[in-house]
DNA sequence: ACACTCTTCTACGTTCTGTAGAACTTCAGC
DNA sequence: GCTGAAGTTCTACAGAACGTAGAAGAGTGT
């Protein structure tokens, strides 16, 4: 489970917030509070492509997407987590014990209407 | 967040594994495989200190321990990066959905055993 | 063809991690 | 209290990861 540095993670929240691909351009617009060149966020976006994060179409400006969505990521996350630990019991029982009412009666709802096979 | 590097995991895994506070002798000896010093033991676990996930008694020899079990410990990843996404509905939805069966009714009976308020 | 925009290549400084020698501290035995 | 062994801390360095971006190359519109 590769994680992400600083600028990365940065980029990949407006991929992730992006309603679609988006080109380079914009994202460095939109990161204009950091001051980076175009050229960097090229950088940063090859390297995520290379970690399997983002995707390019074949477009000319070229526009980059995340390949899973946020919750996917997320999800996906959790399960590595979950899985690194021997005892995964304890550690859905540690993690069940500390969610929220809101989050518990969720995850119930979700349990009772999962699917059976 | 802070994530951890190869040693330091791997100390991180035998800390855990123990039956209580562990010597750094001891520690040299459990990674005989990777054949690292004692110094450099002793250097993973400061900085596994600094970073808050061990912490060592006043006897002497010094012995380490994990500040959190390795549940605990999982299960704080998870809720952190549960918090990370916007919609946290949406990652337990699909976090739900992937676990497998045997996980998915674990969490049914800790979810109905659990506080109501 | 030319100017402009976009993309790729290459490079460098910083920080993190693995690695460990050198130096200093403490304890056991005398 | 001195001495040697064991333990601990200090200091340093190499390699990788990341942020950063200039230089050079490629594509587009006119």
């Amino acid at each position: 489970m590769a994680s992400l540095g600083e600028l990365e993670r940065a980029v990949m929240d407006r991929l992730w917030a992006a309603d679609g691909p988006v080109a380079a351009t914009r994202l460095r617009n939109e990161l204009a509070d950091r001051g980076v060149a175009l050229t960097t966020v090229h950088t940063v976006l090859t390297r995520l492509e290379q970690k399997g994060f983002v995707r390019h179409d074949d477009a000319r400006p070229r526009r980059f997407s995340a390949r899973a969505s946020r919750e996917d990521h997320a999800a996906e996350l959790m399960h590595e987590v979950l899985g690194q630990a021997a005892d995964r019991q304890a550690v859905l029982a540690r993690f069940v014990g500390s969610v929220n009412d809101e989050e518990a009666r969720l995850l119930r709802e979700l349990l009772a209407g999962g699917s059976t096979g």
